[in-house]
DNA sequence: TTGTAAGCGTTATCAG
DNA sequence: CTGATAACGCTTACAA
């Protein structure tokens, strides 16, 4: 009777080629050191057996999982998708593999993948912006797992960052708007909470009025989940204030789309009687009518230098350095002189 | 000297509570075979200790990962992403995690992500279409890992799919546009090679076609990659065409919506002089303008019962039963009658 | 109910 | 250059 079938192993492999499962280990993981005689036989039976090295097992008898885990808020909306591929692809390069899981915006899951994927030997890990618990940090420290943030630049933090400025990139934007004679502005922005991003937009924009001799109270700011409707409701809400915005900057593109839509429902037109601006340059900045002045965002570089930078960290056991990187506001449509 | 920091192991936590390995790994994973008052006394220890199992080395004594596979043609675009998350938000309920790698379009790459994935240990695996070498569900098979495709139903295939009919969906789309007396039609599609949805989308216009008695030679047929740019390119050289179609029907919402705003590039104006559709009914489909007509495909039911589905053949080892889910026209904007 | 001990499939150290 | 063999951390019969 044969036994049930079930993946070949090293030890197989070595049978077959009449070694030990050391050479074959050898001539999996450090070819020149085994002469190349016994290395065709060995990789002959490889092939022949269709052999693939059980993960699990090298994980744990290397320490070294050649795996790095990211996780991202949500995977639902476009904007860490394009960064994410591009540090997928940098990664695979270098020969790791990336490890996705999303957040939804809670801290509490995030804490608990981040324990998953170091329960499962990331070598390194991609975490979005600062604002975490610090005893995550001193976490990751303890078990000496690197980690980069990205979307977010802030030096002297407990971990190095690839990003860029928030609070500066959405103070150009709103330096632009009031230049257009803006005084009345509002903001819809994603929920604070447990996010430095949306948080240093509010502040950019706080930034730029009061440079401008605008009280920053006037400013009326909207917090709400990241979903079109909700920026739609939003805007719908400012606009029936009894004084009305004549600008309304939103924290990201998705919610500007929404706050758009909402006034071609309402019948204003924009920019003549509302301006809208968006945050990130997504697809949809460009597709929608009116197009969305955003802030550009250079999602994939990001992305490729968080990775080379997390795997010099790994590799080299370095204690990684923060890299600012340049946003720069795209005028389209959707922004125009006050009335 | 301490010895360097390294994880808690359940060795510690056995000999904090003064118990054997045996019995903290009992508590963790059936507390029912263990007294309460041990059990209070282990997860006490277990808690102060900070100990998390190693994934590794549970895979390996277990033979069992709790782990999902999910290989998609791309991550890039918003086609999968809602289907995903819901596929992930019900294996996550069940107990399992989700392992995501995106192919890129390329046969060669998701075979390598799938052994990689059984490699890992995978308990499962979630492909999308049916298109692939067969010595890959072979392998599969062998190595009797459960599989379920997504993303096109048809029964009597290697694995069982959840899914829906890509060509009577579609054919029920181009049913309706020659309704509205269109008779010369084009298409754009994603490349059908090793894309059983998209061939068997064009596959669709061509049954409409044949049942209201047009020649099918006379669709013209763009095949290009899923970009909104391409989508674009593929419209103007429709446009150019001595005999220019009145409707064009595209493979997808992404190459679509290209198509809209070359028309709206070329001063085409959409559906009096030509009508435009889609596939997917993804967010952007109903927020550009003119809104387009198009299929909406259950793709949040369809990546749950995906999920239920797997999991069911993972958990009792059944063979698994193909589900086919219904899709429906959406009317907006976009299609018009023939002028 | 709990403990003992034999694997699981690699890698890595140390001899030969 | 190659072969034994001891980890790696956990699960799971089997015993007690």
């Amino acid at each position: 009777m044969p036994k049930p079938w079930s993946a070949p192993t090293l030890d197989d492999v070595a049978k077959k080629a009449g070694v030990s499962t050391a050479t074959v280990s050898r001539c999996l993981n450090d070819p020149k050191r085994v002469v190349e005689a016994t290395r065709t036989r060995v990789m002959a039976a490889v092939s022949e057996l269709g052999y693939t090295p059980n993960f699990a097992a090298r994980v744990m008898a290397a320490k070294r999982s050649f795996t790095i885990g990211a996780i991202i808020p949500t995977m639902e909306n476009a904007i860490f998708a394009r960064g994410l591929q591009a540090f997928q692809e940098e990664i695979h390069n270098q020969g790791y593999t990336l490890l996705v899981s999303s957040s939804a915006y809670q801290p509490e899951a995030e804490e608990e993948q981040i324990r998953t994927l170091v329960a499962r030997g990331a070598d390194g890990l991609l975490l979005i912006g600062h604002d975490r618990d610090p005893r995550i940090f001193d976490y990751l420290d303890r078990q000496k797992i690197p980690v980069v943030v990205a979307w977010s630049f802030a030096p002297n933090q407990s971990a190095p960052s690839v990003g860029f400025d928030n609070r500066q990139a959405m103070q150009a934007l709103a330096e632009q708007v009031m230049k257009l004679g803006h005084t009345r502005l509002a903001a819809i922005s994603a929920l604070t909470q447990g996010n430095d991003r949306a948080r240093f937009r509010i502040e950019g924009i706080r930034d730029a009025m009061r440079a401008n001799g605008l009280p920053e109270t006037s400013l009326n700011v909207i917090e709400t989940t990241y979903e079109i409707e909700n920026g739609a409701a939003a805007f719908e809400q400012l606009m029936s204030l009894p004084q009305r915005p004549t600008a309304v900057l939103c924290g990201n593109d998705v919610l500007a789309v929404g706050a758009v839509r909402q006034a071609e429902k309402m019948g204003i037109s924009i920019p003549d009687e509302v301006s809208i601006t968006g945050f990130d340059d997504i697809e949809l900045a460009r597709i929608i009518r009116p197009s969305l002045t955003t802030v550009h965002v250079p999602h994939r570089e990001m992305g490729r230098k968080a990775a080379v930078e997390l795997i010099d960290m790994i590799e080299t056991g370095s204690t990684g350095q923060s890299l600012r990187l340049e946003t720069n506001v795209i005028n389209r449509e959707s922004l125009g002189p006050v009335a």
